[in-house]
RNA sequence: GUGGACGUAGUUCAGUCGGUAGAGCACCAGUUUGUGGCACUGGGUGUCGCGGGUUCGAGCCCCGUCGUCCACCCCA
């Protein structure tokens, strides 16, 4: 027996309906918000993301799908989707035009990584991005939007925030604070002194006791954002607050990806293990520049499907359709056309052996058929067929030309 | 990548001291060839993850491997 590969799973049934539910009701609201949909290729370059997540990140340095390709190319399966819908967006050259683009996708990503509860090697995302918009209305837009899925899904949730620093108040900033820990270093915890390097913000949210101590008194980039940072990230928590949308701000929250900047935000749930991020997203200005694009500032999100998968309310499904059957093997024939006449306006399950009533009644039951419908001796001798409604227990026989 | 737990029927699990595997649910067939979900009767559907080893004999003990789950790391 071949299963599929670590990490992979297939969706049947139950969870292939609560997956296809996600995806139209996530698309059905992006759409009023004036997205509309781009399909870019699981493949691509492995510069693209080098460039875009980020040299630095444990996305591109341990867990690409990277391969060289028969023609010799250095090729990757997308780990994320942000850096191809950008790419497309400037190999499309729309950064060369002043109107405002905004993009939802869905699909597979790949993460060579060891996969547990809420983390898959493919996995699914429903995201969205929006380019050429630079105010904080868009970012506040955007979570709104997230937030109006979740509540359309049932899903229960909490939002942090916090704000990146741009340009001109995060380097001197992150400057700052390496030289403050390496400083410390001999007394900070192994990871600490990788993350030193690597991503010095998260040192700041270390669980070992001993580094929340030595940095208890460490200043917070929130307190160090420039003016225009500052106004906007304000900006941002009264729009919140007016809106309703309940958030708290969590000052050590970093996106993974090197793209970020200014606005970043989760949404989390208590409800499913320590994999706890449902959405993820925030502002990245600056990178269609990096992939050499003309700069539009752009922000945007993602929702992991398989992580919202078991919280999502389903709802009720109704019976559909019909259920044809007969009781003698004469009668199956004349079945096929019937089908094939009722199928073009609904759904139709058809038995092929001749079985007995009750045998079928169980088989429409099992069906979720709303009509059962049967042709057994007097139907065949009468030219009739027997038809039931499932829900109301009404019943007649009609000519099978008028069925 | 690191540490730990686990792997028996479709599924959830039991399996004693080492003696060729069992229960609920699910599933299939039937209970008057005409009224379904309920009930009753019958049916076990299995490479005990895989490969070695110990043993007269392994689901059980040992080693390896693959997989699942949990924590770390990281992230959606």
């Amino acid at each position: 027996m071949i299963n599929p590969l670590r990490g992979m799973k297939d969706l049947t049934f139950e969870e292939s309906r609560r997956y296809i539910h996600i995806i139209s009701t996530a698309v059905n609201i992006a759409k009023r918000y004036g997205y509309s949909y781009i399909e870019t290729p699981i493949l691509e370059e492995t510069a693209l993301f080098k460039r875009s997540v980020g040299n630095s990140s444990d996305i591109v340095n341990k867990e690409m799908y990277q391969f060289e390709d028969k023609g010799g190319y250095d090729v990757c399966m997308r780990p994320e989707g942000t850096a191809g819908v950008a790419r497309a967006f400037i190999s499309d050259k729309l950064d060369r035009q002043p109107i405002k683009q905004k993009f939802y996708y869905h699909g597979p990503m790949f993460r060579y990584e060891r996969p547990q509860k809420g983390r898959l090697r493919e996995f699914h995302q429903f995201g969205c991005e929006s380019f050429g918009e630079a105010s904080v209305y868009e970012d506040f837009t955007i979570i709104t939007m997230i937030s109006q899925i979740f509540d359309a899904l049932g899903i229960g949730f909490d939002l942090q925030i916090n704000s990146l620093g741009c340009t001109v108040c995060m380097p001197p900033y992150k400057q700052n604070l390496v030289s403050f820990l390496t400083d410390i270093k001999e007394d900070l915890c192994e990871d600490c002194n990788r993350r030193i390097d690597t991503n010095p913000i998260r040192v700041l949210d270390c669980k070992n006791k001993t580094c929340q101590l030595l940095l208890s008194n460490s200043q917070k980039l929130i307190d160090n954002l420039c003016d225009e940072c500052e106004n906007d990230f304000k900006k941002l928590t009264v729009l919140l607050d007016q809106a309703g949308i309940h958030y708290t701000i969590d000052t050590n929250l970093v996106r993974g990806l090197d793209y970020y900047n200014k606005t970043a935000f989760e949404f989390v749930s208590n409800e499913i293990g320590s994999q706890s991020a449902i959405a993820g997203g925030g502002r990245y200005d600056r990178l269609v520049e990096f992939l050499d694009g003309k700069p539009t500032p752009a922000v945007g999100f993602a929702i992991g499907i398989e992580r919202i998968m078991e919280l999502v309310k389903m709802p009720e499904t109704a019976r559909e359709g019909i259920y044809l059957g007969a009781m003698n093997d004469d009668a199956i024939e004349p079945l096929l056309a019937l089908a094939a006449r009722k199928r073009l306006e609904t759904k139709v399950t058809i038995e092929y052996n001749a079985k007995g009533f009750k045998s079928h009644m169980k088989g429409a039951d099992k069906a979720e058929a709303k009509y059962v419908a049967l042709i057994g001796e007097d139907e065949l001798k009468n030219g009739t067929i027997w038809i039931k409604d499932i829900e109301s227990r009404e019943e007649k026989t009609v000519p099978l030309e008028t069925f």
